[in-house]
DNA sequence: AGCACGCCGACT
DNA sequence: GTCGGCGTGCTC
């Protein structure tokens, strides 16, 4: 039998494709885009044909059979293989640990039971395909503005809608989705949100909008079978609307016309482990490449978006006032530490905010972002503290656990009773976490009913849902919370949030971090509630402890004056060559000595030179050792991004013949550094 | 990255 | 005597 040549992409970081034979007549040739199970090395894989040929330039006796082309599933097309070529050449990886782990598992195991019940499934699911929008709410004059240009948009064109905490943004989203479909009613929308469990509400949105349309979600709390159903929905151009986080990003969708990125300032756009891409970007490039409009939408954009916005190349869609109810944004006042001296970390102004919401049957948050219970512990007479030792890095107290934590390897101890060094029985806790508030609160307010959510008290599956039930049932009156409360939520019957302790950011050596601290700040401050002011009671405070009340910072937070805050912080980023005026990649390295390390990134650094690209110093990273393992880092910079593009291909490809036993990595457009 | 082969230490 | 530690070699 005549027989062909599979080109295939498989997830390994062999920086190659694997030629394949398949027996097939003329004509009959899988296709492009397809699955294909094949032999390798000693186990069996499902890769991706990138190509077909005819003849092979390995050697007949190397190549071998494949297994099986997956011809029951429709091939991925090009644009969507464009899409992970793109990828792969931008972050420097081979296309297939791209193309692959993006696909549902169930697509890449021996076996094709789960794929033909998903497929048959599916075929019985009669997609409804009714675009109407139900119940749509009269917008005001600017987002009926801002959706009319994003869904009357042809061509790729990007918008940057950017508009406070309940200016009406999912509305915007919704208005311009309608539109899409609308025009054409074939239409897929895919929607990016950083998180889905903290937007419950959209995902209801967007089906009572369009109750007469498939929405598929993607993200990763669903179970393999959901994930295979809702990728293949979305795939077969059945969910009209996809619904995910950044792993969405990467999904197959043929008749995509439309992509919003919800919070696109949020880091978690940002994959953070393995192949570290940025979702945001990506969509950006494939709005581009489809030739569709594309609106990130931000309270506080990223400085990045900010400045496309500003040179016009993104259109800046701005949203002035709350759209919800006549609701104005929350007072924001400083709390100066110097002045009011704070008792268990809590100042008199705070404390006495705190009581009059009691008294008002109005509820609290305060927020930490600091879990357990104090950071560190230390001998008092010799100065012992607790370090890990396995990380640079202190082990902080979980007094409720009666446990000594590291929060980077988890490794866990006992509370000493006494100093390890000199014996001292007086170990003291230094600083505070969410424990030794709560443990405060509690003592001053007897009567209060306190709920602290953070990692800790949210370990049990379902339990952090419970938790924010408890507290939209009124149940709670102070919350006290890390991170996690800081999204997504808006409390109702909410009136205070006290921010304790935002003042080590503001001096962190990462400059990033006033741009990430001014957008959780107003994150945090959005959760206050919108509805006690309905009612005509007092608009909702928000309290911030500082040490450094005239900073300007808290300055254009009190303002809620982003637009000032971020053009001077483009002028800094621009005056000191720094993002996103400067186009940045990090190579890190690991190892068991830190010496191995940091010789490694030597030789990656003397192997080759280009004009235009800063190679800087290689130096250990300010976490050096994490869970016994020693890094280093060497940042690249360059005012081009192709010449960086171009200068990292050689690069890297210098870096794999290196043959090097330390396990190292490049990231390209690093987020901390 | 897997995965198997291969060659040296502490256990029933 | 074996179970298993991880070095290293290979992947069309």
């Amino acid at each position: 039998m005549a027989h062909c040549i599979l080109r295939i992409a498989l997830d390994t970081p062999l920086n190659a494709v694997f030629d394949y034979r398949w027996a097939c007549e003329p004509g009959q040739e899988p296709l492009v885009g397809q699955l294909a199970l094949v032999p390798f090395a000693r186990r069996e894989v499902v890769g991706l044909i990138v190509a077909i040929a005819q003849e092979s330039e390995v050697a007949e006796d190397k190549l071998k059979d494949a297994l099986a082309v997956r011809s029951q599933l429709a091939p991925l097309s090009a644009q969507w293989l464009a899409l992970a070529g793109f990828a792969a050449d931008y972050y420097q990886r081979p296309l297939g640990e791209v193309a692959l782990p993006g696909l549902p598992k169930n697509l890449r195991v021996l076996t094709t039971v789960a794929l033909d019940r998903a497929i048959k499934k599916l075929g019985k699911l009669e997609a409804p395909h009714d675009p109407t929008p139900a119940g749509m709410p009269v917008l005001n004059p600017a987002q009926q503005a801002a959706a009319d240009c994003i869904g009357s948009a042809t061509g790729f064109q990007p918008a940057l809608l950017y508009g406070v905490t309940g200016s009406g943004k999912t509305e915007v989203y919704l208005q311009a989705c309608a539109q899409v479909l609308a025009r054409d009613p074939a239409a897929q929308i895919l929607i990016l949100v950083p998180e889905i469990n903290l937007t419950p509400q959209l995902e209801g949105n967007i089906r009572a909008r369009f109750p007469g349309l498939m929405l598929a979600t993607l993200h990763s709390s669903l179970s393999e079978g959901e994930r295979m159903l809702h990728w293949l929905a979305a795939h077969e151009g059945k969910a009209r609307i996809v619904l995910g986080t950044r792993l969405s990003i990467l999904a197959s969708l043929p008749r995509l016309q439309l992509i919003v990125i919800d919070e696109e300032h949020d880091p978690s756009y940002k994959q953070q482990e393995g192949l570290r891409y940025s979702a945001r970007d990506l969509a950006v490039w494939r709005a581009w490449q489809l030739r569709i409009p594309i609106v990130l939408g931000s309270a506080t954009p990223s400085l990045e978006s900010w400045h496309h916005a500003q040179s016009g190349r993104y259109r800046l869609l701005e949203l002035r006032e709350r759209a919800v109810q006549q609701a104005v944004l929350p007072t924001v006042k400083l709390i100066d530490l110097e002045r009011d001296k704070p008792r268990d970390g809590l100042s008199a102004n705070l404390l006495a905010a705190l009581r009059q919401r009691m008294a008002r049957g109005e509820q609290s948050l305060l927020f930490l972002n600091r879990r357990g219970y104090a950071p560190v512990i230390c001998c008092e007479s010799c100065g012992w503290v607790s370090e890990c030792k396995r990380c640079t890095a202190h082990m902080v107290l979980h007094r409720p656990e009666h446990r000594l934590r590291c929060h980077h390897c988890s490794l866990e101890l006992r509370i000493p009773r006494h100093c390890p060094d000199c014996g001292n029985v007086d170990l003291q806790p230094v600083g505070r976490g969410t424990q030794r508030i709560e443990e405060a609160l509690q003592q001053m307010f007897p009567e209060a009913r306190i709920l602290r959510i953070d990692a800790d008290s949210t370990r049990r599956k379902g339990s952090a849902q419970q938790a924010f039930d408890t507290v939209h049932r009124g149940e709670v009156d102070i919350l006290i919370g890390t991170q996690m409360v800081a999204k997504g939520h808006d409390f109702k019957k909410l009136t205070l949030v006290g921010i304790l302790n935002p003042d080590a950011a503001l001096f962190s050596q990462d400059y990033r971090a006033s741009e990430r601290l001014f957008a959780q700040l107003m994150q945090v401050a959005g959760r206050a509630g919108r509805a006690a002011q309905k009612e005509g009671g007092s608009p909702s405070e928000v309290l911030i402890q500082t040490r450094y009340a005239r900073h300007p910072l808290y300055g254009a937070v009190v303002a809620h004056d982003f637009d000032h805050f971020a053009s001077a912080l483009l002028a800094e980023r621009a005056q000191a060559d720094l993002p996103p005026y400067l186009f940045q990649a990090l190579l890190r390295a690991e190892a068991a000595e830190l010496a191995v390390a940091l010789d490694f990134l030597r030789a990656a650094r003397a192997c080759t030179a280009h004009e235009g690209i800063t190679v800087n110093e290689p130096i250990p990273m300010s976490m050096t050792r994490v869970h016994n393992v020693e890094r280093a880092q060497l940042l690249v910079e360059s005012a081009s991004r192709p010449a960086l593009q171009a200068f990292l291909k050689e690069w890297t490809a210098a870096l794999r013949a290196l043959k090097t036993r330390v396990k190292w990595s490049l990231e390209v457009d690093p987020l901390d550094i």
